[in-house]
DNA sequence: TGTCAACATTTGAGTTAGTCAAACATTATT
DNA sequence: AATAATGTTTGACTAACTCAAATGTTGACA
C-alpha cells in the first residue's frame, strides 16, 4: 500500500543490492576501458584461462550463444584469441594468443585493483557478504 | 568447466555482488512485467510519491535528463501521469494521475512481495547486509 | 531596461549489450 | 540412409540508455 514507504525507495535493502552491483560493474567497466576492452569482451577474456568452446563461454556468460560469436569475432579480430574447430567439428575452440594471455593478466591486475568490495571490507566481512548473498541466491 | 555458477568465477566476490544484483533486477523485472510496465517506467512510477520536476527524477534513476523526457512521454501517452509547467515555467512538474497512482501501489505490492532479500535473510542479517553494501558504496 | 549567462526540457542521432529465429554444418540415432 | 540433435553463424531487431544541439525561460547585472 502507499504507506508502506520503507519499501518504496532507495533505503530499500533490494534497491542497495541494486546499486552496489551496479557500483562494481562500473569499476570494473572503468578498469578495463582503460586497456581499450569493452566490458564484455573482458568478461570473455577473463574466462580464457583454458581454450574453451563457445558454447561453454555463453553459459558460463549466461549470454545467447549467437552473442558468443560477436565477442569471438572481435577478439579474433584484435589478435586475442584463435578460433579452431575441435575433434567435433562442429565446435569452435577459443584459445587466447600470447597477446590475449598478456592482456588476460593485465585485465585481471586492473581489475583486482581497483575492487571496491575488497578495499572497503575485511577478510573476515568478506566471508560475511560472501554468505549473505549465497542465501540469496540460492533462494528458488 | 561445468559449474554453473553462472556469472564466471563467483569464487570471486565482486563477481558474486554483481550477480545478485542482477538477480533482485530480474526479480523486479519479472514483477512490473506482470503489470505490463518495463523496470525503467516502473522505477520512475514508484518515484513519484508526491509530484516532482523531471530533473529532479533523473537524479534519482541517476540517468540523463533527456531519458526522462521519453519516460515522461510514454507514462502521459499511458495517461498515468499529468506533464505541468511549474512556477517557473521551465520546469514540467510529473504527477500521478489516479490510474497512476493505483498502479504505482499495485507495483509497490508486487515488488515487494517477490523479493528474494528479504524472504533469505532474516531481519538481523538484513541489518548486516545493509551495513555491508553500504560501507562498499561509500568508498570512492 | 536590455543583454547575457545559466538552467530545464526536448529532439535527433547514435551506442551498447544484448535477443530471437532461421540457416548451416556436423555428428548421433534409428 | 534418413532424421534428429547439436554447435555455430547470420540477419534483423530491441531495450535502455547517452550525447550534442536546439528551444524556451529565468535571474543577474551593468
Amino acid at each position: 500500500m502507499a504507506q508502506d514507504d520503507s519499501r518504496a525507495n532507495s533505503h530499500n535493502l533490494a534497491a542497495l543490492v541494486v546499486r552496489t552491483g551496479e557500483r562494481v560493474k562500473a569499476d570494473f567497466a572503468q578498469a578495463v576501458l582503460a586497456h581499450d576492452v569493452s566490458p564484455p569482451l573482458a568478461r570473455a577474456i577473463l574466462l580464457l584461462n583454458e581454450p574453451a568452446q563457445m558454447g561453454c563461454l555463453a553459459s558460463q556468460l549466461s549470454c545467447d550463444q549467437s552473442y558468443v560469436t560477436r565477442l569471438a569475432d572481435d577478439l579474433v579480430k584484435r589478435g586475442l584469441v584463435t578460433r579452431a574447430p575441435g575433434d567435433d567439428r562442429r565446435v569452435q575452440v577459443l584459445t587466447l594468443t600470447p597477446a590475449g594471455a598478456l592482456l588476460k593478466d593485465q585485465l585481471a591486475e586492473a581489475v583486482s585493483v581497483e575492487s571496491a568490495v575488497s578495499s572497503a571490507l575485511s577478510p573476515h566481512e568478506q566471508e560475511q557478504l560472501r554468505s549473505l548473498l549465497t542465501r540469496i541466491l540460492e533462494i528458488s
